[in-house]
DNA sequence: GGCCAGGCTAGCA
DNA sequence: TGCTAGCATGGC
């Protein structure tokens, strides 16, 4: 990916804009597409297909900015860029254009994906319907984890309620070209809630308590994501399901939308396992054991496996 | 009105 | 180790 504050324009009135490398094909429509349906009911990412980018908040530098990443070209040549308020600092730009890239998937190599399933009638219908397709990531690993516990057990719809709940009553807004921008809450401010101040969210005691107390984790270290990024798969999943209201589809959503791991296999998953069932024209819904089994052939690719996978239930 | 939702814990065998 | 009731609420 290129970040570097060399390339980036600036002036005192023009925003600071850094161009990302995105590896070929991309299709920023099936973003907007997605994002407008199933993922944007909390107000932390502000779509603007009609100009091909969309906007949201991300922390570099210690603080929080606005980012608009821009999308150009075509899915067969595609251009992306991360544009920031002018005078931001060069190395903060240039932190929140790597964020940007990462959150992108810029590096995800599709080619190579589509290449190793080639062989599979069921993913090669996907792939003429999906090309282009790639995963929008967390930029920031705390954010992903509180939004993967909120949305344990619950249809994405609500959950994107009680995600913009969380960020209205204990994070931020930023304005950005006149509209207000939701930051989602760093872990000391979600930290200092109380669980009755999310039980009056709508939230059930026990996800209150998750929350909560994962983010005091967080505070007082016994929660390193610094730490998490260095450990395998297997380590992040034996350490961090030790934590009360993490179990491993959480550990698994985390690797996958907070790092972009590319071989996780969320096998308990009900929106992978009714997707499976559909897509393989089962009678019955598969079980996490048959969905492990199954699975296992999209090794090194299991996480986009599963993205294309979800996606086949919005494109139904 | 009932079932389901991109689960997890605690208790039990 | 493996299984299951209970959780809690909104969406459909």
């Amino acid at each position: 990916m290129t970040a570097s504050p060399a390339s980036a324009a600036f002036s005192s009135d023009e925003p600071m804009r850094i161009p990302i490398a995105i590896a070929p094909p991309y299709d920023a429509r099936l973003l907007f597409e997605r994002y407008a349906q199933v993922g944007n009911r909390a107000r932390l990412v502000r779509l603007e297909p009609e100009r091909r980018r969309f906007v949201r908040a991300i922390r570099a530098g210690g603080t929080a900015l606005p980012v608009a990443v821009e999308f150009g070209g075509d899915v067969e040549a595609p251009t992306a860029a991360a544009a920031m308020p002018a005078g931001t600092p060069p190395h903060v730009a240039a932190e929140a254009a790597r964020a940007a890239a990462h959150m992108i998937g810029a590096d995800v190599d599709l080619a190579a994906f589509y290449a190793c399933l080639s062989d599979d009638a069921r993913f090669a219908a996907l792939f003429d319907r999906l090309r282009g397709s790639k995963l929008l990531l967390d930029p920031d690993p705390f954010e992903c984890m509180m939004k993967t516990i909120i949305t344990q057990q619950l249809n994405l719809s609500f959950a994107g309620t009680l995600i913009e709940r969380l960020a209205v009553l204990a994070g931020d807004t930023l304005e950005h070209e006149g509209h207000p921008l939701l930051v989602f809450p760093d872990a000391e401010s979600v930290a200092r809630l109380s669980y009755d101040e999310l039980r009056a969210l709508s939230f059930s005691q026990r996800k209150a308590e998750y929350v909560v107390d994962t983010a005091r984790a967080v505070v007082d270290g016994r929660l390193d994501f610094a730490r998490v990024e260095r450990l395998s798969d297997d380590e992040a999943l034996r350490e961090l399901t030790q934590l009360r209201g993490i179990g491993r589809w959480s550990v698994e959503c985390l690797l996958i939308f907070a790092y972009g791991r590319p071989d996780l296999l969320p096998a308990a998953d009900i929106g992978l396992r009714n997707a499976v069932r559909n897509v393989w024209g089962l009678d019955a819904q598969p079980t996490a054991k048959d969905i492990d089994a199954i699975g296992a052939a999209w090794t090194p690719w299991r996480t986009y496996a599963t993205y294309y996978l979800w996606e086949s239930l919005r494109l139904k």
